[in-house]
DNA sequence: GTGAAAGCGCTAACAC
DNA sequence: GTGTTAGCGCTTTCAC
């Protein structure tokens, strides 16, 4: 019937023949400009909206030379299976999304491993999106650098490592591991046990700020209650196991992940040692599932409403010819029931949960 | 420097220029097409890679008049706050990136709710996204029947529902209801309570399976065991106490995801109930988290990965022509820690389970 | 084997 | 206030 390639769509031309004005018309109708005679373009509207038009946006972003498209990048570790890593990252994902809908942008979604990570500068090249988010930054901090540099607008989450062209943003690490320190100290425990790989950016300032809490209040950091723990679950499960079979020195746990606290509770279960009466644990991410499991996971909060804000102000504002900045949020304690205040008696405490 | 609006990208008119050829070869070259001379492709390509050079999609698109691109439809409930509602969703969004991925696909990624499902028609009628993938069928029923008979390539995760016009993939609720179902009755439970709210069609199917079970067994369905307990993990939390507050007279739970399973043990846990001595429970969804809790959850397990694929499948099925169809995928059980079989001696289970 | 030219659907000067 | 025109970056006939 028509000629053109895009099957049968509706598109401007047609509105306009219909209308019998001309398609720059339409254009501006629809544009809701102020140049067009009120009623005609309400005619326009009206008829569009009848014919269920959407404009082509290929067309008008190829005119006006950019895209209302961010690529969300989120790391595929070619190690391990996992769809989708990390259950925080997907709740920073589902924010980024609400963050981006609501201010009028696309979300294109791309998994990555680490070899891959030089193409997804073709995003961006191709004029797919205009800007990317790279959740995670174990993506190579080298390769993210060399991107950066080389102008594509990009902004990443992860901890503030010194040096850093691109524009980060993250929590505050070391005040997390502080406060989840302190708390356990608060708590009455001596024998407190890091678990984490400080080879990651992130963790590593966790540990500062456990050191610091420990320093703080007169202890100092003792090399065999540290362990490096990997993210990844089913890795940190095996690591989790092996550890406890190997020591059960320790009165606390801080691990640097929900996730990692929620297995090292079922070990230490299984084993028939009791949170938080036995051993105190203080998770991180607060993640949603940390209120639902039991016992209930203390845990250090990270803003992630205004992380996702954040990461999408950082790529327009890189994309506007910003200079590349550290953004760190604020962390905060939740307490819930996997650890116990010394101060706090049984009854009063357990009046207190029972909410 | 350049005249034209999209900043200072390169694209094939400078390759062309360079290379000492007209921009059409340049674009063959970089199709592979064999017509263009080999040497001349060659240095053509390698140029193109040294100047980092991806082709502009929109234009490509706009040319072709197809895009590359399939729209993920994630639902937003309006009533909970939740960033993304179920991590079983979420699983099978991240499947379905790697299966886009890997066959040469974009993924637009987009969270609606229910009020704006009608909106999601303008992603392919903006020539954004060739097709559609909706995840959870909720977003009413006869809103996906409307866009799928207006034409609109749309693939639904969800229940079979009778009377369907648009394609839809799901697993055999009824048989992972079953097999739930019948797995406890092998555990020698007698009160079996059934949780879930059989308005969404595939909890009802699953309570199907569940009753097919035990009147295969030469029992029947007991009212009072069986709660409506919604999929949303707040709203599941307050309901299962609620319900736990006012009975315990069940030897297990069959409940209709591993979410509300792990909520259940948790407040179990917290009432001194055992699992599984005292309460057998069965899961639903076989999320990886269900072999990091303690106890680890014996659960139905759906085929993520063949869903992810048979989704984009139905899509661009539907998008040739296709009619619609429903695929059902088999489910199965995964024996885990939640429940213990009559047959096993505790020794037995207890060697078994280590591993 | 390569180039010239047309045109995908839209926007934005520029005319009137 | 509206129409005419040019052109975004690319692909693809159609010539040669």
């Amino acid at each position: 019937m028509s000629k053109n390639l895009t099957s049968n769509k509706t598109q401007m031309v047609d509105i306009a023949r219909i209308a019998g004005v001309s398609v720059s018309t339409v254009s501006r109708a629809l544009a809701g400009s102020t140049l067009v005679n009120d009623e005609t373009r309400k005619r326009i509207v009206e008829l569009a909206k009848s014919l269920r038009f959407s404009a082509n946006v290929g067309a008008q972003n190829l005119r006006r030379g950019q895209s209302q498209t961010i690529a969300v990048v989120l790391p595929k570790s070619t190690a391990d299976q996992q769809p989708v890593s990390d259950p925080f990252f997907i709740a920073l994902l589902g924010e980024l999304a609400d963050a981006l809908t609501s201010r009028g942008y696309d979300m294109l979604l791309t998994r990555v491993d680490e070899a891959q990570i030089d193409d997804i500068e073709g995003l961006v090249g191709s004029g797919r999106a205009l800007g990317i988010v790279v959740i995670g930054q174990w993506l190579h901090h080298y390769a993210l650098t060399a991107l950066s540099s080389r102008g594509i607008p990009i902004a990443v989450w992860g901890a503030a490592l010194p040096g850093s062209n691109y524009f980060i943003v993250g929590s505050d690490n070391r005040l997390g591991g502080q406060l989840a320190t302190q708390h356990l100290i608060d708590c009455g425990r001596k024998k407190i046990m890091f678990l984490g790989d400080t080879r990651l950016p992130e963790v590593a300032l966790r540990f500062e700020g456990y050191r610091d809490a420990l320093i703080a209040n007169g202890g100092m950091v003792n090399p065999g209650l540290t362990a490096a723990i990997p993210f990844e679950a089913k890795a940190a499960r095996r690591a989790l196991a092996d550890l406890f079979a190997h020591t059960s020195d320790f009165d606390a746990l801080f691990a640097c992940s929900d996730l990692m606290a929620m297995t090292a509770n079922a070990l230490l279960a299984a084993r028939g040692i009791r949170v938080p009466q036995d051993v105190c644990v203080v998770g991180y991410d607060d993640l949603s599932l940390a209120s639902q499991v039991h016992p209930t996971l203390t845990s250090v909060r990270q803003p992630l409403a205004d992380a996702a804000q954040a990461l999408l102000d950082g790529v327009l504002y890189v994309r506007e010819g910003g200079a590349a900045k550290m953004v760190i949020l604020p962390t905060g304690l939740v307490e819930r029931e996997s650890t116990l205040r010394r101060s706090a008696t049984k009854s009063a405490k357990s009046a207190q949960t029972k909410k």
